[in-house]
DNA sequence: AGTGAGGGGACGCAATCGCGGCATTTCAGT
DNA sequence: ACTGAAATGCCGCGATTGCGTCCCCTCACT
């Protein structure tokens, strides 16, 4: 099975190069250049290994890792551009599996990437499975894998923010999630957006259904309260 | 509920900008201009949430962090002036939440604030677990995870303030509940509304009943003590 | 029978929500 | 790199819903 590994870097060079080594090696390689993408991309379809920066913008590769680690044990490579050991002890502490000075060898990084998917395997994570499952609700089958929703066999075609929301509504069909819940699951902990943001996007998704299906209402608003999903 | 935020700066000129945008937010603050005399007012007086300059006279935002987390889970945000990036992972390792580098925006310091504020909500209380489980009391059926609520098998739409009230009579048949106890439940503590008001209430929560079953009277008036939840 | 608490209708205010629209960011194709 | 389209976040308005209070009448208790 081809693995696929995250890159995550500010620097467009490494990002190339680096990407370029690890294909060459028989890798699958999704890039990134900041944190907050690399977050809702890696949530959205697992990766088997994660490589992080430590500086970036937006969100910096110790906060990445700490939103990873809330639901995964996916393996991570720290990259440090300075010496600085306070950066690598912390890095380690907070849950990394190795790190890597810049700059470094090609070599040197596939040998720990080795190394580390070698470890993981013997571990292998029962919920990193979770994650990317097939969800059926009756007339909904979302496809994390494929980034794919269907509603009564049609095709619904949905944006990474509408999949998310809509996915941990469905999760638990019946159950109230409030706005701060459903920010929670689409874009981590870390963010905050305004509430209003959040009905828009559940009206973009009410209207895409709608659009296939007038009487779509699975999607339900509990005044004072959140969103449901309708149980069936 | 109004939250409180402690603003600890030694610059005036931060202080009260930044305690102007936090008032427009709908925020209460009390700043303080140096470290002891914050944890003076902290202690005497809790706060919701504290924002801290990192360099500070008599006693810094690091040592002032440790003394306030002895005693609590204080969610804490730093101001750093420099870029100084020690100051910063020190901050983190010290258990501080979040930190800001000034120059900051007014906008990005209350996105953090709403982060860090939402978060301390869900870890909050342990009774959580208990808030959230189901309650079952012969016909009556509460499940605050779905806040769906039937009798004898047919559903109820309550809203929020019925639904806490419900089950705080609920939860204990045949217990009187003075008025006062049952605005606790729905409110909090800190809050009070005429007498009138929970009567009110009842009025609505016995008519959503007996629109579904005229002979509901699980719900009983108490002359001149309060209401009491049915003993069956 | 008197007194005061509670039931219930009604009303106005406040909170909440849906949605259109806009500005900015992101991304893919040239 | 440039550009146009898509996605995203946010704002603000109007509409809806919920809430607190008032008032009047009834009923319970003394």
């Amino acid at each position: 099975m081809r693995r696929t590994i995250a890159l995550v870097d500010d620097d467009r060079n490494i990002l190339t190069s680096v990407s370029m080594t690890l294909e060459a090696e028989g890798y699958s390689v999704r890039t990134y250049s900041d944190g907050e993408e690399a977050y809702r991309g890696i949530s959205q379809k697992p990766v088997d290994l994660a490589i992080l920066d430590i500086k970036m913008p937006r969100m910096d590769g110790m906060e990445l890792l700490q939103n990873l680690r809330k639901t995964s044990r996916l393996p991570v490579i720290f990259l440090t551009s300075k010496d600085d050991e306070i950066d690598e002890v912390l890095g380690l502490r907070l849950g990394a599996d190795d790190y890597i000075k810049k700059p470094f060898s090609q070599r040197l990084l596939i040998e720990r990437i080795r190394a580390l998917l070698r470890r993981a395997d013997s571990l292998d994570d029962p919920r990193a499975r979770k994650r990317d499952a097939m969800l059926v609700r009756g007339d909904l089958v979302l496809d994390p894998e494929r980034h794919m929703c269907t509603w009564k066999s049609q095709g619904v075609q949905l944006t990474v923010t509408e999949f998310l929301l809509l996915r941990a509504l469905a999760q638990y069909p019946g159950h109230v999630k409030s706005r701060d819940q459903l920010m929670d699951a689409a874009y981590g902990e870390k963010i905050y957006v305004d509430d209003r943001t959040i009905d828009s996007h559940i009206k973009r998704l009410r209207r895409k259904f709608r659009d296939i299906d007038g009487d779509f209402s699975e999607i339900e608003t509990l005044y004072g309260v959140g969103y449901r999903y309708q149980d069936n």
